[in-house]
DNA sequence: GATTGTTTTAATGTATACAATTATACTCAA
DNA sequence: TTGAGTATAATTGTATACATTAAAACAATC
């Protein structure tokens, strides 16, 4: 039996609360009191405050002194984090292809499947964690701490806009489809052809959720 | 008589480390304990813990559950960094030029005088700190949060890299001269040239301490 | 009625006590 | 000597008490 190492509840309140102000549970603008989510998390305010820090440092709070003020994801972020994203995660596809090993080819394969197998039953909110775990999973494969530091929580940020995009079907085909020629050209070594790809992936459904701007 | 706001003891603790691991007072692979700090800084392990948490939220410590190894920012770091600011850097220099006040291009301006002044004066201390405020007054101009959010945390982390090279007396007027070439072009409003500008700007000195890579 | 000064309240900042965990040191037997 | 088992110490996780600050409510004066 595998042993899972129990994660403490400052990273349980600081999970629960960047997802819910991702998706915006808690919208632009609303104050969080630690007394408030005292109660409504039912823990003390120690792992609470530890929480804030990370959303402020995250810049999805601003503290007031005074209550800390839920700063969300706007559109303009957004569109910042897409054209971020276009760049930056090209870098991580050419890093990528180039430090890739047996394992990690066969592993973003079996992403590929799972993907495809989650379009046939059409189940969207696995779709959207396929999706995830592909991001994911290049940034890893450049073994490039910066890179992967920089895009993951970028690329979570957007968890609210890609959940909505993924329910289009057409859409949804469309980036199955990018995701696989990425994919094939990480697995055939091709650096510059998997960083045009992934550049062009970004930008494209950058203006799909955006329009061209 | 002016107001200044106190800071808390975690916003200085955080402040301190954050400052010492990046110029490598505390080096890669030392371990952190909570104990330690608390002696070290003689302050209580509560603002110790939240600084710790925002550093880790940094990636400039990584916690073991057994004390922080200290990771600070290697050469392959300063790399990535370098390529990443190449290409957002430019982006934060596009929208300053758009979205600039006339107080902005005054700040601006000024920030030229003063980094001529300690120039002169062959300050180099003083020229980082210019450098400082040149880059992060550009981040501001933009007023995109995510551009800047991304921006300023990579450009401290090259504080150690940057201090040593401002040292090189030709070095620095280069990159003076720089600039002076990217202030006049946001000031005139040429944004696709302030961009490119800027984006040179990186590399150059991506080049001057790493070579080309 | 507006304004000033005071009291109260709500919120955070900090220290510390206690619990739980994990590494270390130690003891004793084979 | 080595190894198992246990005690000890070191460290973090969590809750909570106390101090401090800032806002809000309120009263009193002009």
């Amino acid at each position: 039996m595998r042993e899972f190492r129990t994660t403490s509840l400052a990273d349980q309140v600081f999970d629960k609360l960047e997802n819910d102000i991702i998706l915006g549970v808690y919208p632009r603008g609303e104050v969080l009191t630690e007394l408030k989510l005292v109660e409504q998390l039912g823990v003390s305010r120690t792992p609470i405050r530890e929480a804030l820090r990370r959303l402020e440092q995250e810049r999805l709070i601003n503290d007031t002194g005074k209550g800390s003020v839920v700063l969300g994801i706007t559109e303009e972020d957004l569109l910042d984090i897409m054209n971020i994203r276009e760049h930056i995660e090209a870098l991580a596809a050419y890093y990528a292809t180039v430090n890739a090993t047996d394992d990690d080819r066969k592993e973003l394969r079996h992403i590929m499947d799972l993907q495809d197998f989650y379009y046939s039953k059409w189940d969207v909110e696995h779709l959207r964690q396929v999706d995830d775990a592909f991001h994911d999973t290049i940034c890893f494969m450049s073994r490039r701490a910066v890179i992967t530091d920089t895009l993951v929580p970028l690329h979570r940020k957007t968890r609210r806009y890609r959940r909505q995009a993924m329910q289009d079907k057409e859409r949804a085909s469309h980036t199955l489809a990018e995701h696989h020629e990425i994919c094939d050209a990480i697995c055939s070594g091709d650096a510059e052809l998997a960083r045009s790809l992934l550049s062009k992936h970004i930008e494209n459904a950058k203006i799909y959720m955006l329009g061209r701007k």
